[in-house]
DNA sequence: TTTTTGACTTTTCAATCAAATGAGTCAGAA
DNA sequence: TTCTGACTCATTTGATTGAAAAGTCAAAAA
C-alpha cells in the first residue's frame, strides 16, 4: 500500500469512528461508512481484511489518542496528586468524546473482534501501570510519598478505577452525557482518598 | 396463616433457595420446588403471591443473614481493620455460599421482582453503610483514626467494593468457587490501602 | 500495478408462528 | 385452614423465513 493508501485508510477509520461513537458499533453498516465516504463498500475490504478488522484498528487507535493524552497531562503534573487526577480528567474526556465507542459499552464480543484486541487492552492497561508507577516513584524520590511497591500499588488503583467505570455499563438506559460526570467524580474522590494514605507528608517511619 | 404455616413458609424458602443457589433463578421452575417438597404446586401460591414474592422473600432472608452475620462479626473486632476485613470475609463466605444466587448474576428483571426489592436492597445499603460509621467513629474516638466524614467515607468504600463485586459478573462463564477468592483477596488488599489514610498513627493535625 | 467497483454469494439477524412449558386460578376435597 | 386436580393464560423455545448486512471476486479504472 502506498502513502495515499495509509491516508485513505485513516479517512475510513475517521469515519468509523464518527458512526461508531454516535450510533454503537453493531448499528452501524458497513455501507454506511462507505456512503459517507462516496465509495463503494468493497473498497473498505481493500484496506481492511473486514469488519472486525475495521473495529480493531478503531479501537488502536483511540486507546492510543488516550495514552498519549494521559502522558501529555503527566509531564506536566506537578505533583502526584495532580498526575492521579489527570487520569481522571482524560477519562473522563474520552468518555465524553466517544461516547457510545467508549469499547465494549455497545455489545461487542471481545474475543471476536480480533484476539489482537485483547492483546492491545492488555498492552495500553501495562502502559498505564507504566506510566503511573513512574509519577509514584518521582513521588516518593522527592518525598511526597512514603516508599512503597509502586507496581503493585498502580496495579491495584487501576483495578479500582476501572471496576468503577464498569459501573456505567450497568446502567440501562442510554448514557447520558452529563451523567458521566457522577462517575468520575467518585473516582476522584476515591483517588484522594488512596493517595492520603501514600503520602508522606505526616509519615514518620 | 397458623405457626404451622410460617414453619412450611420457611422450608418452601430454604427449598427455593437451594434451587436457586445451584441452578440460578431463572433455571428454576415452581414445579421442581413443588416436588422437591413433595407438595402441589398451588400450594406454593397459597404460601406467596407469585414467583417474584417467592423470590423478593428468598432475597430478604440472605440478605438478612448476610447483614446478621456482617454486624456479628463486627462486635468481636478488636480493631477497625479487623471489622473491615471482615465485612469481606463475610461477602466472600456468602457469595460462595449462595453462588448463582449471588443476587442479580442470574439474568432477573429487578424492578419485576418487586418495587419492593430495591427497597430491601436501599436498606441493606443503608444498614452498611451504619455499621460501618460506627466502626469508624469508634476508631475515631480510640484514637486509631483521624477525624473525618464517616458517613461520607462509608459510602465511598462501600460503593468501591460493589463496584469491585460487579467485576465477578462481568465474567462469562460459569462462576467457578475457587474463583471468587481472588476478586475478595483484592478487595481486602484495596481497603488496607484505604485504611492506611485513614489512620492516626502517624497523623498530626 | 494499485485501487476501485458492480454483481454476486453467504451469513446473520429480526419477525413470525406453532408447540411446549411454566405461571397462575379456582372450585372443591381433606 | 391447608391443600390439590384440573384447568387457563402467558411466556418461552424452536423452526422457518425474508431481508439486510457481511464478505468475495472478476474485471474495469486509474
Amino acid at each position: 500500500m502506498k502513502p495515499e493508501g495509509l491516508v485513505k485508510q485513516e479517512h475510513i477509520l475517521e469515519a468509523a469512528i464518527k458512526r461508531f461513537s454516535h450510533f454503537g458499533i453493531s448499528k452501524t453498516t458497513l455501507t454506511e461508512i462507505a456512503e459517507d465516504l462516496a465509495i463503494s463498500k468493497p473498497s473498505l475490504f481493500y484496506y481492511f481484511t473486514d469488519k472486525n478488522g475495521l473495529i480493531a484498528e478503531v479501537a488502536k487507535k483511540i486507546i492510543n489518542e488516550f495514552l498519549e493524552k494521559f502522558e501529555n497531562k503527566l509531564q506536566s503534573s506537578s505533583s502526584v496528586e495532580a498526575g492521579l487526577l489527570s487520569l481522571v480528567e482524560v477519562k473522563r474526556n474520552h468518555f465524553k468524546k466517544y461516547f457510545l465507542l467508549a469499547i465494549q459499552a455497545d455489545g461487542v464480543d471481545q474475543l471476536k473482534v480480533s484476539n489482537n484486541l485483547s492483546e492491545v487492552y492488555g498492552e495500553a492497561r501495562k502502559k498505564t501501570i507504566s506510566l503511573m508507577s513512574c509519577l509514584f516513584k518521582k513521588g516518593i524520590e522527592q518525598g511526597e510519598l512514603k516508599p512503597m511497591e509502586v507496581e503493585r500499588t498502580s496495579v491495584l488503583i487501576i483495578d479500582v478505577l476501572s471496576s468503577l467505570d464498569g459501573c456505567m455499563k450497568d446502567k440501562r438506559f442510554i448514557p447520558n452525557i452529563n451523567d458521566f460526570d457522577a462517575f468520575f467524580n467518585k473516582q476522584e474522590e476515591v483517588l484522594k482518598m488512596l493517595l492520603n494514605g501514600l503520602k508522606s507528608n505526616t509519615w514518620k517511619n
